[in-house]
DNA sequence: TTTATTTATATGTATATACATATATGTAGT
DNA sequence: ACTACATATATGTATATACATATAAATAAA
């Protein structure tokens, strides 16, 4: 049940290791984000809401500002007003003003909110286990191959 | 210059390794685009139209049908249609109805395309070579992680 | 042959990213 | 206070994905 990458794409051969590395990771985050798109499916969020969500939890009961979850993201986003726009319109978080800096905007998870993230999380388990294909220490390895991997970062080409 | 991911997207622990390679492989997945775009850029090439490109020039001088690229790209693309329309409006690609069966479409590269990917490829090495932080062991050890990692696909929650 | 089903592609809609720019508020320099 | 600049957010545009559906041609079934 092995599932080789280069089966799957259906290409001959990788020219190096490192190639099949960069197809290899941009891959893997596809696959992911499928599986991961399934099980947010049902509770009607896509997985940039669910992660500004949960951004918004980590900080209730405080307010985020744009810029802190912005900052929290994963993958940078010049848009993450437009996602909170999403989650208001869906009671699913309240956005108002900064009283102190009047640029800014404070937005906090509504109860609303916070409930679907707690019925989100009794699956949450079961769900990362389809992830567990690898021992514990094996995962560590990746983790810290992937460190160094994106160490090479300072060339900036 | 070590570039840790907690660091980073400033969390403070994952709760266990799997967690964190789940978070690693999209975090770097998004930083590669972030320097394959740059790459990209001054071609006016998306990273798809360029995936594509090359799949076309993968079967030169022999046509490509719309299914054939699906098959192709790595992340399956319900509109591979448009992602080739923008190369036939740029003229890197040429797209007729296929006298064989009405229903498909045969998609070739044009002399254009053939031309820009050329151009492109004088500075592939280079660009690759942001990609080489890790030892070709390494690599390899990377992949296999990922190919094991992914192995747990069956589950099929 | 007529009808039904499958296949190949295209299109419409919602959501997302990347990028540029606009707007309003805050801050610093003079 | 006035001007210049920086900052926080919002908005517009082009492109992309995911999903559902439409269209037309090919194939199979009756």
């Amino acid at each position: 049940m092995s599932v080789r990458l280069e089966d799957e794409i259906k290409q001959k051969a990788f020219k190096n290791p490192y190639q099949k590395v960069i197809v290899n990771v941009l891959y893997t985050g596809g696959w992911m984000n499928l599986i991961q798109s399934g099980y947010l499916k049902p509770y009607g969020l896509s997985l940039p809401q669910y992660n500004v969500l949960r951004i918004l939890r980590g900080q209730y009961p405080n307010p985020c500002s744009i810029n802190l979850i912005i900052d929290r993201m994963l993958d940078k986003a010049s848009n993450a007003s437009r996602i909170v726009d999403k989650l208001v319109y869906k009671k699913l978080a309240d956005r108002k003003t900064c009283e102190k800096d009047r640029r800014a905007v404070d937005v906090v998870i509504t109860k609303k909110g916070l409930d679907l993230l707690a019925e989100m999380d009794k699956k949450s388990d079961q769900w990362e286990e389809q992830f567990h294909g690898i021992t514990e220490k094996q995962a560590e390895k990746l983790n810290e191959l992937l460190d160094k991997f994106r160490g090479s970062d300072f060339y900036n080409f």
